[in-house]
DNA sequence: CTGTGTGCAAACTCTTTGCATAAGT
DNA sequence: ACTTATGCAAAGAGTTTGCACACAG
């Protein structure tokens, strides 16, 4: 879709990360920019909430636990990031909010993209009355050969 | 239209659980053999730990959460139960081990199964280098249609 | 008897919340 | 200024763990 160039740490200047916010309809904060440019520059990425608070406090970027997760949540609410669905501890967030699948590595619980157009369900079964599909998801589990 | 074949509260005689938990390599205890007898009597179900504890508590039989978590994850290694990966907060356990996928009903967090052989993944993707296939798991998210 | 299973409570992890302070427009 | 976001610490859910006692074989 788009991510395309994003500035470096840019505050000043117009960057993409604070035109994506504003037209996502959030105030571009310090915070949420930081995160946004930490979430959206390295292409399609699979984080947990502590994971992109660890690698903000690697960067220096000061954003508490807490923010980290308001941010995320309010990210999904206006449609740039999406919530993996595979089970496991921890709740993934994945910035590829296109129609596509996943494996899942149970030895690390790590998430990886399967490229779209690889993979289709076949003959999804009509819902219940009452009910239609928000979505279907697909996690191929994967386990590591032991050799 | 109680039990069928199953003995309630059967210490005595020999009940298919006791038999099936012998058959697992499982020391048919009592808190065992009434946990087993819940999940498996009413056929296919998908049980948290807290919904367990709690049906168990409402026919009296006296068994900890730490037990029905115990419980059930022995169950599962030894192949009586499979845990459904879905997120959401919970884990849930399914009676049900044959390959087959899930609906997940998003507004109340319930689990139903889709009947196997209506659905079918195709062009599954080669995992990478060193990893095997562990299983595939489909679900599909409902949600209500509101009026 | 001997060893495994159980219960309880406390610990742990992940996530959410309440409220005073700080930052955005 | 006026409003919304943030940080902190505390609370909350779900799950696991350690250890003394109880029970199955």
């Amino acid at each position: 879709m788009e991510n395309t160039a994003f500035t470096q740490g840019g505050e000043h200047g117009r960057s993409p990360v604070r035109t994506m916010l504003r037209e996502a309809g959030l105030r571009p904060t310090r915070q949420r920019m930081a995160l946004a440019e930490l979430l959206f520059r390295d292409g399609n990425r699979h984080i947990s909430a502590e994971g992109l608070h660890e690698e903000a406090m690697a960067r220096r970027v000061p954003v508490s636990l807490a923010t980290v997760y308001n941010t995320l949540h309010q990210f999904t609410d206006v449609g740039l990031l999406r919530e993996v669905a595979v089970d496991g501890s921890k709740t993934y967030f994945d910035t590829n909010t296109d129609n596509h699948h996943h494996f899942f590595i149970e030895d690390d619980e790590r998430v990886i993209d399967i490229p779209p157009g690889q993979m289709g369900v076949d003959d999804i079964p009509t819902p219940p009355e009452g009910y239609e599909i928000s979505r279907v998801d697909v996690v191929v589990r994967l386990r590591r050969i032991r050799g």
